[in-house]
DNA sequence: TTGCTTGCAAATTTTTTGCAAAAAC
DNA sequence: GTTTTTGCAAAAAATTTGCAAGCAA
């Protein structure tokens, strides 16, 4: 019942992953694809789309949905928020105490649920968007 | 600066606000469309999608991201979380006490952050696709 | 050599947009 | 009567799929 990893190393894979490490902005599909084609200049989108795949079923990045309708990929797979501002777009890491959140969760558990996994999205914004002056925007 | 509310009361706005009301199962906009096609066989999908645009901007129901591609509906406009059951797809409302996740979140707002939403997902196993029996599932 | 992986292109899926006709107010 | 809304169809955006050729092990 052991799954096959059936991954060869592939320079296309090393340099997907090494793109989502290196971006600091949780970077789109296509994103990955235009930074990869830099040193791979003939891969293929589709290639790119496999190779996250991979990456995100070996755990090694993960995926976050943020609200838009394409995909973000994440190189920190620790449990995390996601903080993104409505103005500018940009989007950070939060790293809470999850032993709060921990305590509801715990309820579900409670209750014969059986948790996995949970992702928080934040929506605002940012301090340098005027966050903390136009408290009042509505 | 006020926003004229420009909304005429047609029959199929009506319709798409009930059967995302009726509907138990955060319906997406093309299981709105099915469901409202029974009563306005000539409703095109295009009117749907724009008559649930026109309610999320009113407030009268929400948006809500699920992990897919695809974006549901949701009658339930106070903060709530969502848990995806894994195995059969089924999605739930959450009630969590979320003054816990309020304490954090006011961590945020001290470091200048505006907060104006945020939205939990969890996932895992219902109680009846053997959330508490396959606890060491993996 | 074996068969996973790539590149290319076409297909799919979901949502948006343009526009003339219909409906609401 | 005027302006919004509808229905239809085409376009756009994001992702998946099929397949022959290439490459890792």
């Amino acid at each position: 019942m052991q799954r096959r990893p059936q991954t060869r190393n592939t320079h296309q894979l090393q340099a997907v992953y090494q793109a989502v490490c290196q971006s600091s902005s949780h970077p789109s599909a296509d994103e990955v694809y235009w930074h990869v084609r830099r040193n791979l200049p003939r891969i293929s989108l589709g290639t790119v789309y496999h190779n996250l795949q991979r990456l995100v079923a070996q755990g090694k990045i993960s995926v976050v949905l943020l609200g838009e309708r394409t995909a973000r990929y994440d190189p920190t797979t620790t449990a995390h928020a996601h903080f993104v501002c409505q103005q500018c777009g940009q989007v950070e890491d939060v790293f809470l105490s999850h032993t709060l959140l921990g305590i509801d969760l715990n309820v579900l558990a409670r209750q014969g649920y059986r948790i996995t996994a949970h992702n928080l999205l934040i929506s605002g914004l940012c301090p340098t968007c005027g966050g903390r002056r136009s408290a009042r925007l509505q």
